[in-house]
DNA sequence: CATGAATGAGCGTTCATTCAT
DNA sequence: TATGAATGAACGCTCATTCAT
């Protein structure tokens, strides 16, 4: 287990940990849909988007649970009620945008098997429509995936990192199979994919930042006609 | 706080900074060749190779100073005669690369700005072809780089943070400079910039990690064939 | 450094400070008469009055936030639920002093300004019935006051020496009325009232200290028959 | 053996400290008129009277060797060259307002055993004259000796409480002989002692410090006219 | 369920003192 | 004799985590 925090104390004590008692916070009380859960849910909202801000502010490492829990109003014990800890916040932040982003590749490699070699684009159409969307829809925690993506993984970062990886590693699949269908000239398909990956990164990561420069259809028919023109086989 | 740390005095050169009594560290004793001399400086390197793998293993925001100087087998209070800190560490350790960079981007505004029209390429691949040094020369470094460039401005990430966003701005210069002489087709050169940028960012960064996936030389034509003939004018 | 500690706070009535966000240790939780409200002013007391032993035994300067938990008995955390730093004990240690004092001196004022020309002696007593009082009900502080009165106005000692400086303010105004309404002799009512303070203050630093040379109203007595005789008008 | 300092580590290790290696500075070397005597007394010098003022901004507790090396200019190790530690720079810092005042006690006391009943108040003028000399001619000197007379004698400061306690006693005994011979009508010498003591402290403490509100010789008189008239037998 | 008091390991930094140069 | 590099204990303060109320 890495270190979870710089003032973690009772996880790194002695050496093995076999026994894990039942985390708490995952047997829910109530009914699913009941008032204890849209209560539940109403208050991990709360919590989260207060956190998802300063994150974005000083970085998932430089934020304490002392943050969290002055920026969403609530005792400090409460946290511990709503998740194991930062690591926990943050996996739960993300959980929207990770459905998106694999629910998104899947679909994409499902049609690429699918699809005739005629048609053989349009997965990847739909896989950057998809992104599009989520850009937008999910603006902060966009950003926040592209700011820490590239960190270890380690401490409450890791399970963005982990999904960057497999983002990745998905990606590439489809350009390997893509390649196979003869969609592509590129001599190595990973190459191809982390040409597209980086640049759309860099322009999503600017577009979300401070400066706003340019909207995402225009990042779109940027990424097009200078990337995938050349990635494309002619 | 007043207290203005060593790269932010360098990155604001020319705005009149108010005058600041030099750091001690900074002048040392005995002649500057001399043995003292070549002590810290065995020192200094020493603590700095130790941090930086540290800082790649965990990222900068979770290397303490107790991680460091443990790393570096000396005392804790020496650190603090070396650095003024963990930021001042990280600026330390940054400077090869940053003096690299600049100087190579400087550079190739100067080509830019004195090229005939026939051989404006000449300093865009001369920058290229230094930076690919740079990850050669730096490979560390410049995965460090890569690995914080996102992060938020706050703490001992800050030197990197900036650093990052000098490098962009200036790229973006040479891009509009560029498309101002007839060399890109590009709309918008800040978009094409980003897109050159980010794309070899991710493929240098995927270099450099665990994958080692390709050799620098394949990753600079592959950027050539894919991306710079997409951007150049045809 | 823009942090505003408490006493600074009170001493400074009227001058028209900024607005500060109310530190949060103030706001407590639950009803002021309530358990928790017991608790915490147990714990308070239980803290302070340990730190008081060690303070006069070594002096406000040499005495550690460590010292201060071990003799409260207490974890190194918890100090800071209650105080912001040891310049933040001193100042809650010095409080009942303070109030004790400040009111005196005011009664003094108000007595004076109020007094018939026959009967402009009775403050003056009064005032010093007063300050006899606190010597005996808070006898440790009142020598801790004494100690630390006359040490530069940094760091922990702060709020000591600004009470000493406003007492003694205090009292040069009650003379110089005193003077201006014909009661005192002497030439300079200031002079005559550091004699006093001066006098007042060795006696009661002796009586406090490890001699315990003699009951508090034969220093009163003495006060009155060497200075008081010797000031007043004859 | 009392806290030295905050920082201290090979002094308390331990509990029985039996064996005390020989204090190197105070051997001098060459000869105690040579010139390295005279090199010696100039450094001292030089290192004192930056400490002097150190002390007297911010207390003699709260002022390091880093402090005091970086005031005189010199390196830390050369401090305990001359010196074998704060404290002992106190002491020699101290010396000569020291063997000021106990020479002048001492003369004192002579006289007042040497004297005919009718000049039995000149011994007593003869002090107060010796010790206005002294607030001359030592300023900083006595006001840092009024400004720690009354801490603990613990750390640094030790030698000065330690002075003023001796100083004190002395004063006593003049006193108790006086009444002894019958110039005091007083029924407490002791009380009488340190009813003076207290107000010429004062009085001069409020010359020495910002204020300057008079000049020595209107202390003199001013303290004879009220005090010493009110003590005196009448 | 919510609260915030309690804990003590950990962190950044400073310091007195020693000692090789 | 002067220097300042080295050491590591100590210091002020923060933090994640637990738990009684």
């Amino acid at each position: 287990m890495t270190k979870q925090s710089r003032y973690s104390r009772r996880l790194s004590r002695g050496i093995a940990q076999p026994v894990e008692p039942p985390r708490l916070p995952e047997e829910r009380p109530g009914p699913p849909g009941g008032v204890r859960d849209a209560n539940r849910r109403r208050r991990v909202e709360q919590i989260g988007q207060g956190a998802l801000k300063l994150f974005l502010d000083r970085g998932v490492a430089d934020v304490t649970v002392d943050d969290v829990v002055a920026a969403a109003g609530i005792a400090k014990g409460s946290f511990y009620r709503y998740f194991d800890g930062m690591e926990d916040l943050v996996d739960a932040l993300l959980r929207p945008l990770r459905e998106l982003l694999l629910r998104a590749l899947e679909a994409a490699a499902a049609g690429i098997a699918a699809a005739e070699p005629a048609e053989v684009a349009t997965p990847y159409l739909a896989l950057a429509a998809a992104l599009s969307d989520a850009v937008i829809t999910h603006a902060d925690l966009f950003r926040l995936f592209l700011q820490e993506s590239r960190g270890p993984a380690v401490g409450a970062r890791r399970p963005i990192r982990l999904l960057a990886d497999e983002v990745t590693r998905r990606g590439v699949e489809l350009s390997v199979e893509g390649r196979r269908r003869g969609w592509f000239r590129s001599t190595d398909p990973r190459v191809a994919t982390l040409i597209i990956i980086g640049a759309a990164e860099r322009l999503i990561f600017e577009h979300l930042g401070s400066g706003r420069f340019a909207d995402p259809a225009e990042i779109s028919s940027a990424l097009v006609s200078t990337i995938i023109d050349g990635v494309r086989k002619r």
